[in-house]
RNA sequence: GGCGGCGUGGCCGAGUGGUUAGGCAGGGGCCUGCAAAGCCCCGUACUUGGGUUCGAAUCCCAACGCCGCCUCCA
């Protein structure tokens, strides 16, 4: 049984599924017309570790992840760099994907894209527009938050007290505050489909209901997403869901923000960290570790400091994966290791990791567990039992591969230079000749080379 | 104004009525030719003021500070 917090009831619940043994999830995806940003990469990482611990756990994930490749942000880029909008969004569509798989988020089970579900939703703006719950103004058609009775629900507050607080729009066609655009009416030079109601293009809150609701069905289980979306967002998305006659996401969750010392890291701010630009100088598994640390709904720190935190925590996950040469079990693959050998302490460390992860995806605590196992595994190594230490390292690593976090025991490319400086070393410290291995030694650390000894001779790896 | 969250040891970051979170950094020891890696031990923290309780970081009340959503945002 699989427990999660669900924000529309602000507790812990169990996780219902339509369908036994099915996970129907729906996270909401980027829009593209930049490069993906660290909040984009904490809020991916998260429902890739959700998504494949639901798969470890033997339930069959379908994971809906859309891209919105039509709305003013990519209209504004292309304008300003002088190309189509089309163009825009493939390019940083391509470099989305190109995070996504250094980050080792495994790819969606379908990732639709908006401008492919225009007819779905033409469709929805005109349902809604027989039933009276959305209106025409100049500039397109809005939707009447009135006309949902608890429009609110994931505000957590009653439509009053949210319309008490909304600041003076510039359309004063709209009938409230709250409404919101289903559909943009075309302008000359932008991007436009043709509609019964006026050419234009659709609104981002219809592009995700439609999306969702089109390729997993009524009622899904799952709806994600980061905290900052769950309104409006996600309110008027479910809002023209509930007006349509239409069942729902059953359980929302939301993930924390990332921040930037005490400010949350977002657009409007302009103080975020492109994805890119980490992933080229970091290793993408120290973000996952770091991701992993904390808990999905806390906010997070992300810096230069506690990035290199969590590489060097990673070391020595490493360092044990190079003691028991164990395979590196995670990547792009979600392969449920059915086939791997849970035995002794292995199957105890599996039992009490599985009970955190169930309840509420407690990755802190079953991370905690996991490097308590790291010292025992040692601990018993160190011992000369080495059966349990094997058991016990494996599990290790099995389990953080099912986190996607794949541990490293192959060393680096050595090259014959710097091969031939070891085989010296290990022929002067045959011969006791401490003064030569020690020189050896600091040749190899000056061409940056982590130098270890162990009972096959000379270990090297990159620094 | 409405709603929500947070304040933990040098740093990051869990926990939530009584037993060690964990990681990183630091100190001591073991191991090692010396190191590294590894193992063992150590720091004795919970914004402040009241209250409840045999006992509170954990519950209640108040105060202070910080952050977020209500507007594009993951």
């Amino acid at each position: 049984m699989i427990r999660l917090f669900d924000s529309v009831h602000g507790e812990i619940r169990e996780l219902q599924l339509r369908d036994a043994g099915e996970v129907s999830m729906y996270v909401c995806g980027p829009t593209v017309y930049d490069l993906p940003h660290l909040g984009h990469g904490r809020y991916t990482l998260i429902w890739d570790v959700a998504r494949r611990w639901f798969t470890f756990r033997g339930l069959e994930v379908r994971f809906v992840s859309n891209i919105t490749d039509i709305d003013d942000n990519i209209i504004a880029r292309a304008l300003r760099d002088g190309v189509d909008e089309s163009e825009v969004a493939r390019i940083y569509e391509d470099q989305w994907w190109d995070a996504m798989t250094r980050l080792g988020v495994a790819r969606p089970s379908d990732t639709p894209h908006a401008t492919q579900f225009v007819d779905q939703m033409v469709e929805l703006i005109s349902t809604l527009l027989e039933l009276d719950v959305a209106y025409a103004t100049s500039d397109g058609i809005y939707f009447d938050v009135s006309r949902v009775a608890d429009y609110g629900l994931l505000a957590g507050q009653p439509l009053d007290s949210l319309r008490a607080g909304a600041r003076i729009e510039a359309n004063d066609e709209k009938r409230s505050p709250l409404d919101f655009a289903l559909w943009k009416n075309a302008k000359p030079a932008e991007p436009s489909w043709s509609a019964p109601f006026g050419d234009g293009r659709p609104g981002w809150h219809t592009e995700c209901v439609v999306m969702s609701l089109e390729l997993l069905g009524d009622g899904f289980d799952l709806h994600c997403g980061g905290f900052d979306l769950k309104f409006p967002h996600h309110e008027n998305e479910r809002a023209q869901a509930v007006a349509a006659g239409r069942p729902f996401a059953q359980h929302w969750a939301h993930n924390g923000w990332v921040m930037v010392g005490a400010e949350k890291m977002s657009k409007s701010l302009n103080n975020f960290t492109s994805l890119t630009h980490l992933l080229e100088e970091t290793d993408a598994r120290a973000y996952r570790l770091l991701v992993l640390r904390s808990h999905y709904r806390s906010p997070i720190e992300v810096s230069p400091a506690t990035i290199a935190d969590a590489e060097r925590a990673l070391s020595r996950l490493d360092a044990l994966a190079r003691r028991f040469g164990l395979p590196a079990l995670a990547g792009q693959t979600l392969e449920v290791k059915s086939s791997f050998n849970w035995e002794g302490p292995g199957l105890d460390l599996l039992e009490r990791v599985c009970q955190k992860l169930d309840d509420d995806l407690d990755t802190p605590l079953a991370v905690a567990l996991l490097f308590d196992a790291v010292s025992a595994a040692n601990a018993l190594a160190d011992a000369g039992d080495e059966w349990s230490a094997r058991a016990l390292a494996s599990a290790v690593a099995a389990l953080f591969g099912a986190l996607g976090l794949a541990l490293e025991s192959v060393g680096d490319e050595v090259d014959a230079a710097s091969a031939a400086l070891v085989s010296q070393r290990d022929q002067a410290r045959a011969e006791k000749d401490w003064a030569e291995a020690d020189r050896l030694r600091a040749e190899l650390v000056a061409l940056g080379w982590t130098v270890e000894d162990s009972d096959s001779g000379t270990q090297i790896r990159h620094s």
